[in-house]
DNA sequence: AATTAGGCATTTTTT
DNA sequence: ATGCCTAATT
């Protein structure tokens, strides 16, 4: 046995990879070596002569995450690496029920519908269901129906269960909604999990195959699994014993999709047996980004402590940088970007801003578009969630199974030819009176028109002729799929359908017709599989596929990245933006009233202080974007959780705080009754840093516009409102410096009413 | 059928 | 503010 494979590890590591029989459970803080223990562990098993490569899974996240782990193992052993299971939970099941779904009724070339065709789906099964979409919003019936597959309840078990009224609704549309991915030849990102589980308990020789080929299974992340992922994983080492599960409790933040923090307690009841390995020590950060990250954690009542400690030199301080507002955030971050990268100590690739929601992101972007920062954002719109991208997608579905209604619904009447809203209504019917798929019923409508057969009065003869048309251009786009590379299959649809020349019309037909190249470049590493072979695979690899995975290692670009999508990477210095109540926290689990959502976003925190390495800015603004207007906000609570000893405030110059503790005020009576306790930890810390700070004058643009103070309304001021336009104060109530206005606007906008410091008003 | 205007909800995080 | 959906208009 190589003598390096064991020489770096401590003590807790070395046990986490000798530990090979029967059940472990291993309890890894973050930066404690957590990846390089999994891969250490899987060539300990092979080297030791315990198990060969091929009788190793090990399931991880994100295929990001599975390939670098598959990246170090090659490291470790070299080739044979390739020889072990390393996956993502959906993908590992979908390629189980690509090869045995058979047995329950699964097309062997199912599509994965993705979010965007269950919306569709959802919504045409209430339709057909008579279900008022404006009473039950599509999207959670969606939620209910997923929570219930991930907690392995079919929409049987889920009817079953007497329930109220919403759940009967859910219930209806759930059994359409079953019929319909199965009549499409399609399950979703449940499915594939839950449909897993389902075969391995219908068939258990299917089962024992899996059982008997692994030996040892191996779960990363697991405080983010779900009941059906941890469900298959029992089941798959029912044989074995040998289930070794790595997670944090800490780090648990996806309990939104169902992620049972639960499971970690039955595991211990499970399997008594268990083997429990705490990693404390933590290889990554600074002694003062640790002990911040441990102060806001250490907050949370539902969880068990921790001990985590490193080795590493203490580190400068924590930065809280206050802003005016959001522009500024931005700039101010990316002005310390740029004096960072001045140093050269640095390059852009090792500094990371991290935010709560996507949206956040837009300010960051233009603000390194504006001083010539290369960035790289993850996630955002997704690439295969773009409009040109899925329409694509779509025909090549299509193409592969006419039979997919979902799909075939969306690209129908897209680049338009004449099929509108009617016509394909009609099909619907036709199609579900006669039990067949649309492209069956329109196939039918077109042939037998001439017989009546199929043609419903309602449909004229010329929508059949549109319909015709369609369906021979499906049959020219089908045909030579075989001799063809993927590449040219989607050449084919562009030109033939007229794609082009409807991208044309839009104003980023550029944008659109270069995401277009690119995606057709992605297809080449499938052009070895034939024909439907090839379509199949790439319509699931892009399924399965996420934008982090995308992720790349850039030399000359910063990193901007969600809280969520940060989880399991690490970056020498990590901003992270938003630090307010409402942001981070999110208001969602403030107004919510449930404790444990506020515990999530805590953790959330915590995720994105540990990735940093060696330094942490911590930046908020006193004024935040909201639904096109902009509001005040107050400091997040967890800022308050850091001891100060360990942070530099750098603030604002007197004119804002002054600003800042009106609009405080104001705000907390209004908006944030319950929060009593943080506002006043969070006035404290204010008044602490702006006593710190020197009265300095700086000169930018706030400073330019005329302080509240000098905006004195009168009845009859003439004023203009950037939505409303101009329009006439007609009265005023209340004295002092911000009065609620009464505004009568021009044309149709009529009378508002609105808050002087609110509304964005110029006066003319 | 296609385009446009106006009304409405929306926004957490993603395999 | 933006985007999606519906209703009204061409």
């Amino acid at each position: 046995m190589s003598k390096n494979l064991l020489s770096d590890l401590n003590s807790q590591q070395l046990q986490a990879v000798q530990t090979v029989n029967g059940p472990v459970l291993i309890v890894a803080g973050p930066g404690s070596g957590k990846t390089r223990v999994i891969t250490k562990r899987i060539a300990f098993l092979v080297d030791s002569g315990n198990c060969a490569p091929s009788e190793i899974a090990a399931v991880t996240f994100t295929n990001k995450a599975a390939k670098e782990m598959l990246g170090r193992l090659e490291d470790l052993m070299g080739y044979s690496a390739n020889l072990v299971t390393i996956s993502t939970f959906h993908s590992f099941c979908s390629s189980i029920l690509r090869r045995y779904g058979g047995h329950i009724g699964i097309n062997q070339n199912f599509v994965i519908y993705d979010d965007d065709d269950q919306i569709r789906a959802i919504k045409k099964c209430m339709e057909e269901a008579n279900i008022d979409p404006k009473k039950f919003s599509p999207r959670s019936i969606l939620s209910a129906i997923s929570n219930s597959k991930s907690e392995l309840r079919d929409h049987e078990s889920f009817s079953s269960i007497k329930s109220n009224y919403f759940d009967e609704i859910v219930g209806r549309v759930f059994e359409r909604y079953e019929e319909m991915l199965f009549a499409n030849g399609a399950v979703d990102f449940d499915d594939l999990l839950l449909k897993t589980y389902l075969l391995f308990n219908k068939n258990q020789e299917i089962a024992q195959i899996y059982q008997h080929r692994f030996k040892h299974f191996m779960v990363d992340e697991f405080q983010d699994t779900n009941v059906a992922q941890y469900a298959i994983a029992k089941k798959l080492s029912d044989l074995s014993r040998n289930l070794c599960v790595v997670g944090d409790p800490d780090q648990s933040i996806y309990s939104w999709r169902n992620a049972d923090i639960r499971n970690i307690l039955s595991f211990q009841t499970d399997f008594p047996e268990a083997t429990i390995i705490a990693l404390e020590e933590n290889y990554r950060s600074t002694q003062n980004i640790l002990t911040a990250a441990q102060n806001v954690i250490a907050k949370n009542k539902e969880r068990v402590d921790k001990n985590l400690w490193t080795n590493n030199k203490k580190g400068g301080l924590i930065t809280i940088k206050e802003n005016y507002n959001e522009d500024e955030e931005a700039q101010s971050v990316i002005n310390e970007i740029m004096k960072i990268s001045e140093s050269k100590n640095y390059s852009l690739s090792d500094i990371a801003v991290m935010y709560r929601v996507n949206a956040q992101s837009r300010a960051l972007e233009m603000s390194c578009q504006k001083n010539g920062i290369a960035y790289q954002i993850v996630g955002g719109v997704k690439f295969y969630q773009r409009k040109e991208i899925k329409d694509i997608t779509s025909y090549l579905r299509v193409i592969s199974n006419p039979n997919d209604d979902v799909s075939l619904a969306r690209i129908i009447n897209v680049p338009t030819r004449s099929i509108g809203k009617r016509t394909s209504s009609e099909i619907s019917k036709v199609a579900i009176t006669n039990n067949i798929s649309m492209f069956e019923a329109i196939e039918r409508v077109c042939k037998d028109s001439h017989l009546n057969d199929f043609l419903p009065s309602q449909l004229s003869s010329r929508a059949v002729n549109s319909l015709t048309k369609f369906v021979n251009l499906i049959s020219i786009l089908r045909k030579d799929i075989d001799q063809e590379t993927l590449a040219s299959t989607v050449d084919k649809i562009i030109i033939n359908t007229g794609y082009k020349e409807y991208l044309a019309k839009d104003e980023n037909a550029d944008e659109r017709l270069e995401n277009l190249q690119e995606y057709k470049n992605s297809t080449s590493e499938f052009d070895d599989l034939s024909g439907l072979e090839g379509i199949t695979a790439f319509l699931e690899n892009i399924s399965l596929v996420s934008d982090i995975d995308g992720l790349a290692d850039l030399d000359q670009s910063i990193t901007l990245i969600t809280l969520h999508q940060a989880k399991g990477l690490e970056f020498p210095i990590v901003f992270m933006v938003g630090m307010e109540e409402g942001m981070l926290p999110h208001i969602r689990s403030i107004e919510s009233g449930d404790p444990t959502e506020l515990e999530e976003e805590r953790r959330l925190c915590y995720v994105g202080m540990t990735r940093a390495k060696e330094n942490l800015f911590l930046h908020r603004a006193f004024r935040r974007g909201f639904r096109g207007g902009s509001e005040p906000t107050l400091p997040s609570r967890f800022l308050s959780d850091i001891p100060t000893t360990l942070t530099n405030t750098v603030g604002l110059n007197q004119v804002h705080s002054t600003n800042q503790d009106s609009i405080t005020k104001r705000n907390n009576k209004k908006k944030h009754p319950g929060l009593q306790n943080s506002y006043d930890q969070s006035k404290n810390q204010q008044s602490r840093s702006s006593k710190k700070l020197p009265r300095r004058k700086t000169i930018n643009k706030i400073d330019l516009t005329p302080s509240k103070e000098e905006w004195t309304y009168s009845i009859g001021n003439k004023v203009k409102h950037p939505t409303f336009g101009d329009g006439i104060v007609i009265s005023i109530e209340g004295s002092g410096p911000d009065p609620v206005l009464t505004i009568a606007f021009k044309n149709k906008h009529g009378i508002k009413k609105l808050l002087a410091s609110m509304a964005k008003l110029k006066k003319l």
